[in-house]
RNA sequence: GCCAUUGUAGCUCAGGGGUAGAGUACUUCCUUGGUAAGGAAGGGGUCACGAGUUCAAUUCUCGUCAAUGGCUCCA
């Protein structure tokens, strides 16, 4: 007899040999009907695996995220199992299980999968899957696996046998299908009741773009069809909330095939919308002591070979400007730092003038390649809310924690909590591929995490992702479809004052090299604006949404009055229009709904005798009357608690 | 850049070898109304662009531009 331990701590007796699968059917039948896999001291493996020994043990159903995993990864096999009989002759890579489903690479010789075969390999995938085909686990030897894939001619499995050690290959079969695989594996196909292929897309072989692209099918299963169906559902939740669908509908931004990818075209609202952004970082940030300066939109070649990113940006981007000057060339700013560094250099600086922090909304130029661009959060013009500051490598800390204050400040004025902060340092095994002296580095890594830790905030340190010049700090966030995104990033730099040859003087009266700080709280206004558009879903916070208010009277013969109270709202800078349409009430509340404007003034006879408003709320309906100065504050309170957040 | 798909009215989309349609938006008229769609009439399209096949191309083929989903990349 072994003892097996369950989460709870309670521990049974059970033959040797036993399965996850007996166990619980010793507990229940429903509960044996629903367990995918079980983690058997602290491994998840299958739940048709004989445990021989002592042992912990917890049981994964669908509701787990191990499980979930597991019949995802089931499902995997079984798509390739559809293709494969619908397509004699398939190769195959490798077919995960991911955050939503599963993948796998295929190489399908010279056919094509497109999204009109989906339906087919659906139809196929649940008639294999009605047959319960049960997953059968197999250890083989190494040469044993060689000699079946050679048979089978899968370059791909064969290639990824080579790099496995003998005595650790085990084959899973279900139906017709053999896979090399690690499982663990549902105990058979029965409990996959509803299959969606989601997707098809090419993916270099082991993500390499220099070797074949196969086919990637992106599918997803559930025990039920209902929780596919709410699954859809979701998906199709998400897609309204897509920047690039509200861009249009709110008339925020645009693009010209004419102007060119990737470059946008932002429309008067959305003009409106950033430069209010703008202006409040403006204003916290000269609070902070941030001097602002302009710089041009392009710099002599000979300023991007001092900083070192013309080696980078030589052959991959916009190519230079040339002018009718022989051999003189230009080239469109991939960044601010080089022309922040000029200004630095422009005169001596003492130890007693530092930190010095230059802020500058620079608009730059990167040739991003034409298949990663994506609406607003990848495109090849944008403007970074950039700043560098120039500080001895004491003020490092202290300057990194004002500046994470400001990016907590803006996160919080605008509601953003869904967001994840990643400190990158050094890999601390290779510290010969980095520039900068190892006192100074210590100093700057310590001093980010001390301050990430001060400041409470949950952050993942991932070690080796540094920059080459320095360490950093960058705060990520999801859009609607769950794609993560890089917004606010600061940095660390001990490369271009070196490269610049920047100094100051010292107490001590020698020459020093000081030590940069890049950072942008927004990341840029672009992907900034998409990503907080889709959080919003449009519906932007008071402060700086373009239009606050809509006067709508109920009938032509309240135009005046409307007009009068257009005029006291703007003289208390609110920013509202009239919807003078000749449209039943009903009607305007509805489009003004949709266009997402906070709040509808509804006027007519009975608010023009006393100089009243009825005020609707967007998205919560009728909240009353209310003179004109009484809205005008409550527009004001609100946008007062917003920024002070 | 690569793989797949797509491009028809301002927007959302239907159609299809014989030069085009709906809803909505827009204009005009009727209606003058009280918290999510009142009614009628009208204007609006080089069917992304270029070439080829054809008696005839918006429709088929190829190329270009652009978009969508991924891969690679992201200083």
């Amino acid at each position: 007899m072994i003892s097996i331990t369950f989460p709870d701590k309670t521990v049974r007796q059970y033959e040797e040999g036993v399965t996850a699968l007996d166990i619980a059917k010793s507990i229940s039948e429903g509960l044996a009907r629903n367990v995918v896999s079980a983690k058997v001291d602290g491994e998840v493996v299958d739940a048709t695996r004989p445990i021989n020994r002592d042992a912990e043990l917890q049981l994964f159903t669908w509701n787990d995220n191990e499980g979930k995993s597991t019949m995802w990864h089931s499902s995997a096999h079984l798509m390739a199992e559809a293709v494969e009989a619908l397509y004699p002759g398939a190769k195959f890579g490798i077919g995960p299980d991911i955050e939503n489903g599963f993948y796998y690479d295929i190489d399908l010789g010279d056919k094509v999968i497109s999204e009109n075969d989906f339906k087919k390999i659906e139809d196929k995938m649940l008639e294999l899957a009605r047959q319960k085909q049960e997953f059968v686990r197999k250890e083989v030897s190494k040469e044993d696996a060689i000699k079946y894939f050679t048979e089978k001619g899968d370059e791909y499995k064969l290639e990824l046998i080579n790099e496995l050690e003998d005595g650790e290959i085990t084959f899973y079969e279900s139906g017709n299908f053999t896979d090399l695989c690690r499982g663990p594996h549902v105990p058979n196909t029965g409990g996959i009741k509803a299959v969606k292929i989601l997707s098809v897309a090419g993916a270099y072989w082991r993500g390499d773009e220099n070797r074949k692209q196969l086919t990637r099918l992106y599918g997803i299963t559930f025990p039920k069809k209902k929780e596919l169906d709410e699954f859809l559902v979701r998906l199709e939740e998400a897609k309204k909330r897509d920047h690039r669908k509200i861009g249009k509908e709110l008339e925020l931004f645009t693009f010209s095939q004419r102007v060119g990818a990737g470059l946008p075209l932002w429309l008067p609202k959305g003009a409106q919308l950033r430069e209010r952004l703008e202006n409040f970082l403006k204003k916290v940030q000269r609070e902070a002591g941030y001097e602002p300066v302009i710089t041009p939109h392009i710099g002599k070649v000979e300023l991007y070979k001092t900083s070192g990113h013309y080696d980078k940006y030589g052959e991959d981007s916009f190519r230079p400007i040339s002018t009718p000057i022989e051999g003189e060339e230009f080239f469109l700013k991939p960044m601010n730092c080089p022309h922040h560094c000029e200004i630095y250099s422009s005169k001596p600086h003492s130890y007693r003038d530092l930190p010095i922090r230059y802020a500058e909304f620079g608009t730059v130029y990167r040739y991003e390649q034409s298949g990663e661009l994506h609406g607003l959060t990848r495109v090849r013009g944008f403007t970074q809310d950039d700043a560098h500051i120039f500080c001895t490598p004491d003020q490092v800390k202290d300057e990194f924690k004002a500046v994470m204050a400001i990016v907590m400040k803006i996160f919080s004025a605008l509601d953003f909590k869904d967001f994840t902060v990643q400190i990158s340092l050094r890999d601390p095994d290779d510290t010969e591929k980095y520039i900068g002296t190892d006192e100074n580095w210590e100093k700057a890594e310590r001093a980010i995490l001390e301050v990430a830790e001060e400041t409470g905030l949950n952050t993942i340190v991932e070690y080796g992702e540094a920059a080459f010049y320095g360490p950093k700090m960058d705060f990520m966030v999801k859009d609607a479809l769950g794609r993560k995104w890089q917004l606010g990033t600061i940095q660390v730099d001990y490369n271009l004052p070196e490269r610049f040859e920047l100094e100051y003087v010292g107490a001590d009266n020698e020459k020093h090299r000081p030590v940069m700080i890049h950072r942008a709280p927004f990341g840029s206004m672009e992907r900034f604006v998409a990503v907080l558009i889709e959080h919003t879903e449009g519906k932007f916070p008071l402060w700086l949404t373009p239009e606050q208010a809509i006067i709508l009277p109920i009938s032509e013969k309240y135009q005046k009055y409307a007009e009068k109270v257009l005029k006291l709202l703007n003289n208390s800078e609110i920013r509202a229009q009239i919807d003078s349409r000749s449209e039943k009430t009903g009607k305007k509340i509805r489009d003004a709904e949709l266009k997402r404007i906070p709040y509808m003034l509804i006027v007519g006879e009975k608010e023009e005798g006393q100089g009243l408003v009825s005020v609707r709320r967007q998205g919560k309906g009728d909240i009353g009357t209310l003179s004109i100065q009484e809205f005008v504050d409550l527009i004001n309170d609100e946008v007062e608690k917003e920024i002070n957040k």
